[in-house]
DNA sequence: GACCCGTGGTGCGCATGACGCAACGGTAGC
DNA sequence: GCTACCGTTGCGTCATGCGCACCACGGGTC
C-alpha cells in the first residue's frame, strides 16, 4: 500500500498506529495490549511493539508490571512546551491588559491542560488591584467560565474523559452532567461562557474562546469579579468585550482570513 | 534491522522518528522540515511525510503557509486526558507549603519543558512574603538550582539539545560546558543542586529532584532565598530539608516502594 | 499440585510500507 | 529574470514492520 493516503495528503502507518494507541489511551485511561489491539486491528505482537516504542519515549508507561498502560509524562513535557508557547501569553499579553483596563475587573488567559484549566496569565482591573492569583494554578473546568469554553466543542467521548467528577463547590456549582450539557450548547450557542458563584460563592466570571487557524479551541479569556458588580446589563457588557477581545487574540495568533 | 533495540526493548524506527520531531518542536518552538530532517538524520520528504502525518492527526500544526511548523492541539486534547494520574501540583502542594514555612524562603516546584524550567507552583516562607512570583515563566537550566536538578540525568545527545546557549547573566553564571557538566555530576553525586548569584545576583536557591515511579526526574522542588541568608550551614540545613521533601512529593506521586 | 485460560512479550521469515532519489512548483532575495 | 532554497510528490527499492508461532507468567478452578 501506498503511503498517500485517501485524504490526498501522506500517511505513515506505524505513526498512525501509534498516534491511535495515543488517542485509546486518552480515551480510555488505562488499556492492555490486548484491547489495544483489538481496537487499532492489528496483531497484539504489533499493538505490544507500537506500544513498546512509546513507552521508550515516556509517552505511555505501564500502570503496573505486566499489566495495563497508559499515557505518559512525555505527554505532559511536549504539552508544556505548547501551552507555553511564548506566542499565546506574549500576544494576549496587550489585548488581556487593555480590558482589564477597560472593563476594571480581573483578566484572565486559562488553556486546557491535565483535565483542568491551567490559568496562564492574569493582569488586574482598577477595581481589582488585590484579587487573587490564577496562574499556574489548575482550576475545575465545570466550575469556572473558563473551563466551560474550553470543552465546549470537545467531543462526548472527550468531555468524559476530562471531566472526571463534578464536585461541588458551592451550591451553585453544576453537579448535574444534563445541566452541564445544557449550558454548553448554550455556550456553543453565543459564543461566550459565565459562572456565578459556581467556584466561589461572590465570583462571577465571562469568557470567550480563542480559536487558531483551524478554529480550534486553544486557549480562552475571561474577566472576572464579584457577583455584586455583575449585573445582567453588566454582563452582557463585559461578554461583548470578552469577546472582541478573544477574537483579536485569535487574529493575532493566526494573522490572515482564517483567524478571524 | 530487529526491531529489538540495544536497550533490550523493542523499536518502531518510524514511531521514534516521530516522536523526536514532536520533541524538537517541543524544544525549538517552532521548525521546518529542512531542518527537522538535519537534526533527525533522514531526507527532507521522510521528514516532510512524518510531519504531515502527525499534522493529519492534529499533534503538529503548520504556524503559516508553506513554512514552519509547531506542536498542535492535538499534545493538549492528550495532556488533558492524563487527568487520572495523581496532579503533580496538587499533590506537591502540602509539601511546598510545608517546606515554605518550614525554611521561610521561597518555595517553588519546576517542570523540564521546552528547553527551560517551567515554574509551575511557588509559596512564599515568612521571610519572603515579597518575592517575586516566578510561576509560569520559563528559567534557564544552566543558571538555577531547578535547572540543574531537571538535566542531572538526561543523556549527553539530550543535554546538547536542551541547554542551547549559556548565557552569562551574571559574573557567576556558568557559561562554560565543562564547568557545568561537573556541576551536574556533583548533583547526581549529592543528590541537590545549588545555585550563587548564577540568574541574579544575591539570589541563592537549593533544589532537589522529584521522582516517578520509575526514578526519573520529572520535577524539581527548590528553596530560594537572598544570598545573605545562605551561609554554609544554612546551605546543608536547607539541602536537608528539601531533599526530604522531593522524596516526599516522589512518594505522593508513586505510593509503594519504588515511589520511595 | 495440576490444569486451563488469558495475558504480555519475543524470535523469525517475509511481504510491504517507509524510504531516498529526482524532480517539481512556489517564494524570496538580488 | 535568475538563483537559491523551501516543502512536496511520484517512483522503485529494500530495510523494516508485521503476523505467526511460541514462550513465560499469573490467576482461577478443581
Amino acid at each position: 500500500m501506498r503511503t498517500t493516503g485517501p485524504e490526498g495528503g501522506s500517511t505513515v502507518q506505524s505513526v498512525d498506529r501509534a498516534v491511535t494507541i495515543l488517542e485509546l489511551l486518552a480515551l480510555h485511561g488505562q488499556a492492555g495490549i490486548t484491547q489495544l489491539a483489538q481496537e487499532l486491528g492489528v496483531h497484539k505482537s504489533t499493538a505490544s511493539r507500537l506500544v513498546a516504542a512509546l513507552e521508550r519515549r515516556r509517552l505511555v508507561e505501564q500502570v503496573e508490571e505486566r499489566g495495563r498502560y497508559r499515557l505518559g509524562v512525555g505527554i505532559l513535557k511536549l504539552a508544556g512546551a505548547t501551552s507555553a508557547r511564548p506566542d499565546l501569553v506574549q500576544e494576549a499579553r496587550p489585548v488581556v491588559r487593555r480590558l482589564a483596563s477597560q472593563t476594571g475587573e480581573t483578566v484572565n488567559l486559562a488553556v486546557l491542560a491535565g483535565g483542568a484549566a491551567l490559568y496562564v496569565d492574569q493582569v488586574s482591573g482598577a477595581s481589582n488591584l488585590s484579587s487573587y492569583n490564577w496562574v499556574g494554578q489548575h482550576i475545575p473546568l465545570h466550575a469556572t467560565s473558563n473551563g466551560k469554553v474550553l470543552v465546549s466543542e470537545l467531543t462526548d467521548p472527550e468531555l468524559g474523559r476530562v471531566l472526571g467528577d463534578l464536585t461541588g463547590y458551592t451550591p451553585a456549582t453544576l453537579t448535574d452532567r444534563a445541566a452541564l450539557d445544557a449550558q454548553l450548547a448554550e455556550v456553543r450557542e453565543r459564543g461566550w461562557a459565565i459562572a456565578v458563584d459556581e467556584l466561589d460563592v461572590g465570583l462571577t466570571a465571562v469568557a470567550a474562546p480563542v480559536r487558531d487557524a483551524r478554529g480550534d479551541i486553544v486557549a480562552s479569556v475571561s474577566v472576572s469579579g464579584p457577583t455584586f458588580r455583575f449585573d445582567r446589563a453588566r454582563v452582557a457588557e463585559v461578554a461583548t468585550a470578552v469577546c472582541a477581545a478573544a477574537a483579536e487574540v485569535s487574529g493575532r495568533l493566526s494573522p490572515g482570513p482564517a483567524g478571524r
